[in-house]
DNA sequence: GAGAGCTGTCATTGG
DNA sequence: ACCCAATGACAGCTC
């Protein structure tokens, strides 16, 4: 089965990327890229359109129903063929999922809210229910897993985790995510369980998100708020102020050009396409998230910006209640992420410090016991030093008749000022 | 295949 | 009441 999925993705991956003549996937995607009308209720439909369109065309009617299987238990889908499997076609999901018609879209949407149930109950269960997804490839089976399936987390530089939050998630406090129609935010086209086992499947992957990434960034992803020639507007500044996003045919993308390496990265795609397919970082399901529901800032600022900056952008948006709630499970999550790295760094440094601690307290207690020991040597070298003193003391004593005193009758006693008496022990019991 | 380690996420708690 | 950081617990993944 894997060896069978593996052979059907490096086909797969031979029609996706094998397109342009140059042997420069990156080239020829920019070089196809055409002004964007506006993406409409498919927020992420016109970004991937044009690089993966040959490929589309190709398969657009069978491609995501040919890419997974409805037959492999959702559980399964998570085994060792998962590399295999999303790495070289799931990536390709998001592109692949735009340029289909709306009716697929639809059941691709249908999918990926289905698909976002809570995780904790049956993570298997919700994974599994990508099982309704409306592909079948060309009758063969295979792991079915949405993107977010194999990618999670909203961090902006770390990897990714099992899915779970909000959207899919009832707990998440984010209620919009169910029944979510084709404009909704979770059910932004885009498969909500993407694992961790996945993304990193990507990084061995990177041009599947690399392409990805790249329609969304410079074909006009938020085509509501950007013109089409911010796709190839290419040197312009990455920044871009919410305001002017704001503007109609202003050349900004600014999702992701404000995002911290990952942003970088895409930026110097051009330039050096090749080096930076492999440095790239794939994005995470939030990431992507926040690109399906054309989210108008970056992930950075939704995670890093005081609340009081954060709630102040979000009222220079007119954001619809999913897109808020994305956000705002976007900066949780991103929050409690960088909290939880922080957390175990600490953990950690606070074990390190400890077992230093145990190190250096044993070395002492050894070194005290050391020390006891030569200090009851000494004492008892003192001892015999002072017994025998005593009794060469005592063997120089005589009384009136010149006899000398028994030691065992006799004892010598110092007073306070230093005079020294010879006292009878019956004397010393008495005094006693 | 089991287990350790890593990571993201959720739930909870306290400031 | 709300936000946030910290943290335990859990699950998925890699090695």
């Amino acid at each position: 089965m894997d060896a069978a999925w593996q052979e059907l993705m490096a086909i797969t991956e031979l029609q996706e990327f094998g397109v342009p003549s140059d042997g420069s996937y990156e080239s020829a995607q920019y070089q196809n890229m055409q002004p964007m009308a506006p993406a409409g209720e498919y927020g992420m439909v016109q970004p991937h359109h044009e690089p993966v369109h040959a490929a589309c065309e190709l398969s657009a009617a069978n491609t995501y129903e040919g890419c997974y299987s409805e037959e492999m238990p959702a559980c399964h889908r998570l085994g060792s063929n998962a590399e295999a499997t999303y790495g070289s076609s799931e990536p390709q999901l998001g592109q692949r999922m735009f340029p289909i018609s709306p009716h697929t879209q639809s059941s691709l949407i249908n999918m990926s809210s289905t698909n976002l149930g809570h995780r904790r109950p049956n993570a298997c269960l919700s994974r599994g229910l990508g099982r309704h997804m409306p592909w079948t490839t060309l009758g063969q089976s295979a792991p079915v897993r949405s993107a977010d399936d194999l990618e999670s987390d909203s961090g902006l530089s770390l990897g990714s985790s099992p899915p779970l939050a909000s959207p899919d998630n009832p707990v998440g406090g984010a209620p919009g995510y169910h029944n979510l129609d084709v404009g909704t935010p979770y059910g932004d086209c885009e498969p909500d369980s993407m694992s961790e086992h996945t993304r990193r499947a990507h990084v061995n992957y990177p041009m599947d998100y690399q392409s990805q990434a790249h329609s969304y960034l410079h074909s006009g992803g938020h085509s509501s708020y950007y013109s089409p020639q911010s796709s190839l507007s290419l040197s312009q500044p990455c920044g871009m102020t919410p305001r002017s996003a704001k503007q109609p045919g202003l050349a900004v993308t600014p999702l992701y050009n404000d995002m911290t390496s990952r942003g970088s990265s895409q930026r110097n795609m051009f330039s050096k396409p090749q080096a930076s397919i492999s440095a790239r970082a794939p994005l995470s399901r939030d990431e992507r998230r926040a690109m399906a529901l054309k989210i108008p800032f970056p992930m950075e600022k939704i995670i890093n910006l005081p609340v009081d900056d954060f709630n102040e952008l979000l009222t220079q948006y007119t954001l619809t209640d999913n897109q808020l709630a994305l956000v705002r499970d976007i900066r949780r999550r991103g929050k409690n992420k960088v909290a939880a790295q922080n957390c175990r760094k600490r953990k950690l440094e606070s074990i390190t410090h400890l077992e230093r601690e145990l190190n250096h307290l044993q070395v002492q207690r050894d070194h005290l016991v050391q020390e006891r020991l030569e200090f009851q040597c000494n004492l008892a070298f003192i001892k015999c030093r002072l017994t025998d003193l005593y009794k060469e003391v005592f063997s120089h004593l005589r009384d009136e008749d010149g006899q000398p005193y028994s030691i065992d009758e006799y004892s010598l006693q110092q007073t306070p000022d230093g005079s020294i008496y010879l006292v009878p022990h019956s004397m010393e019991k008495r005094d006693q």
